[in-house]
RNA sequence: GGGAGCAUAGCUCAGCUGGGAGAGCAUCUGCCUUACAAGCAGAGGGUCACAGGUUCGAGCCCUGUUGUUCCCACCA
């Protein structure tokens, strides 16, 4: 049954009612169906720590889109949603909220602080399921999952266990990054290295046996409290003799030796190196090799301890200055220069972080990064843009153990038990009851919890159900696709190919497709702190999701960061605004006797131009998403819908349906048919308006989401046809153009005389010129001429429009010149192409045909316009 | 220090494996042609950063240069 349409498209109020009855419909969700090919995308989940933002619309969108056109391609399309507990920002929002009631994590306790956690989870974990549903997702609800879920922690103890037995996991002391703000270990993905303007402060240590000082310089003065050794390298000439002595430790008076260690590069300062094991990932190391003493000098929070007399308790920053003021007092300053370094920021707060020696856990990283290489090295796992593969070598060949462990609450606590007696450790799921080596029944579980990628690491079989063999994960596993930005390479998509392919021993996905990120409209990154972000949620309330989809998938190239711009989403409003009052028109105009989008037995010249138009347009379409070519696909649907469809193909239907009879309802079947189809290929992108439409058309079938989709089919395909109707075509355009030059109004109509060798292919067009051409009367001759009317030439046809208007023959001499010195700048292009010997020998034999129809066309035309100039001459 | 991206119309960007430069927005002209003024019909506007090279042919491939953005790296 036929319904009206609203004259403006309103997607607020249609969204939520389509979303409705999808969910209804339970189309999203996914049975497996092993009839057919299995297409899996698991989203990569948002952190519960706010809420959704460009990235994510992005993100998603695009998932949405290759899960749509699958779907409808006819595979077992499954996109699998979730959320993130984000440990580390999660809890940090949580303690930031709880200080402003005046309560620290302490006085809460870990217990209530986890049931405010979870409460945390509740309200903003689904607050985020809201956003992405607004955006249109097709998500299997129904197999949503959360990385703290039990199914999920399942899966890490069990992985943490396994790789704790193959000793690919251990607790040791190291230098690790510390945040003295998050008050946590975080691993050296999560160090923002950032160069800033500090100083570098020249000091000298006097050697204790008094014969003098050694000078060195150090960016960071109130670590010397920890020094444990000098360094000078050992080929050193400059410093031979000191080598095997101490020197005394300024302000704090400890003896020190001079150790030699080819870290030291001796071209670069003094050649000598304070050496502070405690608080730098290279002394830590010289430290190890010439077995110096490790003396931390800093609390968690970053203030000197108590072994730093008269600077215990003072601040890192404070003490630095203290010192270096008592370094000056004492003689021992030589100088201060300006000097920009790296310094290392927390990637969620931005504090400086402090590298310090800590006991900590960590996975051995060299033989689970060996396979993951080889993976996509071999291809089994492919990156689209492949560039990105570089990135990921790079990182994975230069891989460092991982440390996972962080002193936090929110997250999967480390499942390790020690021994109160003993200090056994017994690495277990559930709670040993004695230890195996004391058999003292008091063990305690360690505090600390897993760094949040340990789990999201394992998101792609996770979330199957892994590690039970269940029927998904041996159906849809390994997954298709995975899309994700560029940003996270080294942080997730690294680390999910290396344990998949240990604990599953497949790559996880066919292909990572990265994309880049949104930038505002002038082109800066989207931040808090610029307060430059722009809430997708609010778009889709003023222009609707579609526009916001359709956005952002235009103009996007796999990898490349884009713009945000309100130009853009209102250039896609109104596109599906055009796409909507399309279909009104159609409704208005159909016959109650078509009740789908079948094509009719008589098919016009016209016809089967947009036929012809169409299949290619699904060809291509169909080819560009299969190979990630979004930006591309989206274009060409824009072309084809708003120029083939809107302004050529219903505009040659309006004569048509005027004169009624067989040959319009055959028009209405034939703009059933292509509106169906570009419905049906538009929807992955637009999903909304397109199911609101074809709900509204004639149709069979419960939802457009569950039809075919459109693809090449040769029995479509009428090249010659369509060029012959190309002819008519560029004469309604050349008439048009000159009548526009002329300045004549639509209104005011004119005859048109054709002189044209096709004669019969202009009888089917006369309708389309007299409508599209503003043409009062047409004639149609072999030969025909008239004196006194302007002419317009095309390839096919001499055109003369008589006008009211005194034709100005000077003007128009003038321009024909101009054409016939154009048309013979071409001429002469072309046919020395052709005369080159090289050329025609070389090129491919349908190049070479091609340019010879050029030429010939060329050819023609001069001929034409030649006549043309010789009888207004006359 | 190493690596990568980008440089195309006034602006924002497409242009897939080399075969006569495109879109949207903006500008200009003319139109309320009964689907749509969120529209229709036209127009102007580009040494494809620069210099070489390969090729019958280069926006596209190679080399170098400049500008710009980003990633990685322990020079205290």
């Amino acid at each position: 049954m036929k319904k009206e349409l609203s004259k403006v498209y309103d997607p607020s109020s249609t969204e939520s009612r389509i979303y409705d009855f999808w969910l209804k419909g339970g189309y999203f969700n996914t049975k497996i169906d092993k009839n057919k090919k299995p297409y899996t995308i698991v989203m990569p989940p948002p952190n519960i720590t706010g809420q959704l933002h460009m990235g994510h619309a992005l993100d998603n969108t695009l998932q949405d889109i290759f899960i749509r056109f699958r779907r409808m391609q006819g595979y077992c399309a499954l996109w699998v949603p979730g959320t993130d507990h984000a440990s580390i920002a999660t809890e940090a929002k949580i303690v930031e909220a709880m200080k402003k009631e005046g309560i620290t994590k302490d006085d809460l306790g870990r217990e209530k602080f986890l049931e405010r956690a979870w409460e945390w989870k509740k309200t903003y974990g689904g607050r985020i399921i809201e956003q992405l549903k607004r955006m249109g997702s097709s998500c299997d609800w129904d197999r949503e999952r959360f990385t703290l879920d039990e199914g999920c922690s399942d899966a890490v103890n069990e992985v943490f266990i396994k790789l704790y037995e193959k000793g690919l996991i251990y607790r040791g002391e190291r230098i690790i990054n510390w945040c003295p703000n998050c008050l946590t270990s975080i691993s050296d993905a999560e160090v923002e290295y950032e160069s800033k303007a500090g100083h570098f402060w020249h000091v000298r240590y006097p050697l204790s046996d008094g014969s003098g000082y050694v000078n060195l310089a150090t960016t960071r003065p109130e670590t010397m409290i920890g020094d444990t050794a000098v360094a000078v390298n050992p080929n050193d000439e400059r410093y031979k003799h000191i080598v095997g002595k101490t020197v005394v430790l300024p302000l704090v008076n400890r003896e020190i030796p001079v150790v030699a260690d080819d870290y030291v590069e001796m071209d670069f300062g003094t050649g000598v190196v304070k050496i502070t094991p405690a608080h730098d990932p290279n002394d830590f190391e010289v430290g190890l090799r010439h077995n110096l003493e490790i003396i931390n000098v800093m609390t968690d929070d970053a203030h000197m301890n108590e072994k730093c007399g008269k600077y215990a308790g003072m601040d890192r920053y404070e003490a630095r200055k203290a010192i270096v003021e008592d370094l000056e007092k004492g003689g021992y300053l030589i100088k201060v220069e300006d000097y920009d370094h790296n310094v290392g920021g927390c990637y969620r707060c931005g504090s400086t972080v402090e590298p310090r020696v800590s006991k900590q856990w960590f996975v051995k990283m060299e033989p689970l990064a060996a396979p993951a290489i080889k993976a996509v090295r071999e291809g089994e796992t492919k990156f689209v843009p492949d560039r990105f593969s570089k990135i990921y070598f790079h990182w994975m060949e230069n891989i460092k153990d991982w440390c996972i462990s962080r002193q936090l609450w929110w997250g999967h606590r480390i499942p390790a038990y020690y021994c109160d007696e003993c200090g056994e450790i017994v690495v277990s799921k559930t709670a040993p009851h004695k230890c195996p080596k004391c058999g003292c029944e008091h063990l305690t579980q360690d505090p600390d919890t897993l760094d949040t990628w340990f789990s999201s690491a394992l998101w792609p079989f996770s979330t199957l159900g892994w590690p039970n063999k269940t029927e998904d994960l041996d159906y849809f596993y390994p997954t298709s696709t995975l899309v994700t930005g560029y940003d996270i390479i080294f942080f997730w998509v690294s680390r999910m190919i290396f344990s998949a392919i240990e604990h599953t021993g497949q790559a996880p996905f066919d292909t990572v497709f990265i994309h880049g990120i949104v930038r505002d409209e002038q082109g800066r990154k989207m931040s808090k702190s610029l307060g430059n972000g722009i809430d997708p949620i609010l778009v889709i309330d003023e222009y609707g999701a579609d526009a916001l989809r359709f956005m952002l998938a235009t103009g996007n190239s796999p990898g490349n960061d884009m713009r945000f711009s309100y130009d853009k989403v209102k250039a896609s409003r109104n596109f599906a605004n055009k796409l909507w009052n399309a279909s009104r028109f159609i409704l208005m105009n159909i016959s109650d006797e078509i009740t789908d989008a079948s094509l009719p037995e008589t098919l016009s010249i016209e016809d089967k131009w947009v036929i012809t138009k169409f299949n290619n347009l699904a060809k291509e379409v169909c080819d560009n998403l299969e190979s990630f070519e979004l930006g591309v696909a989206v274009q060409k649907l824009y072309d084809f819908i708003w120029d083939i469809l809107c302004d050529w193909y219903i505009e040659l239907c309006k004569p048509r349906f005027a004169a009624g009879g067989e040959d319009s309802l055959n028009a209405q079947k034939v703009l059933m048919f292509i509106m169906n189809g570009a419905l049906s290929l538009l929807h992955p992108f637009m999903p909304f308006i397109t199911e609101e439409i074809w709900q509204a058309l004639p149709h069979k079938g419960e939802t457009l989401m569950l039809e075919k989709y459109p693809e090449y089919n040769s029995n479509l395909d009428f090249p010659n046809e369509a060029s012959e109707f190309e002819k008519i075509m560029d004469v309604i355009k050349a008439v048009r153009n000159r009548r526009s030059e002329m300045n004549v109004p639509p209104s005011k109509k004119a005859k048109v005389y054709i002189d044209t060798k096709f004669a019969d292919t202009f009888n089917q067009g006369v309708s389309f010129i007299e409508k599209l051409a503003f043409a009062s009367e047409v004639i149609i001759d072999d030969g025909i001429s008239l004196e006194g009317a302007t002419q317009v030439i095309t390839d096919a046809a001499t055109v003369y429009i008589p006008t009211e208007e005194l034709v100005d023959f000077e003007k128009e001499l003038i321009r024909l010149n101009k054409e016939l010195s154009d048309a013979k700048k071409d001429y002469d292009v072309i046919s020395s192409k052709l005369n080159n010997e090289n050329f025609v020998s070389r090129a491919p034999q349908n190049v070479v045909e091609a340019e010879k129809l050029k030429l010939s066309k060329i050819i023609e035309r001069i001929k034409k316009v030649e006549e043309s100039i010789n009888k207004i001459s006359k």
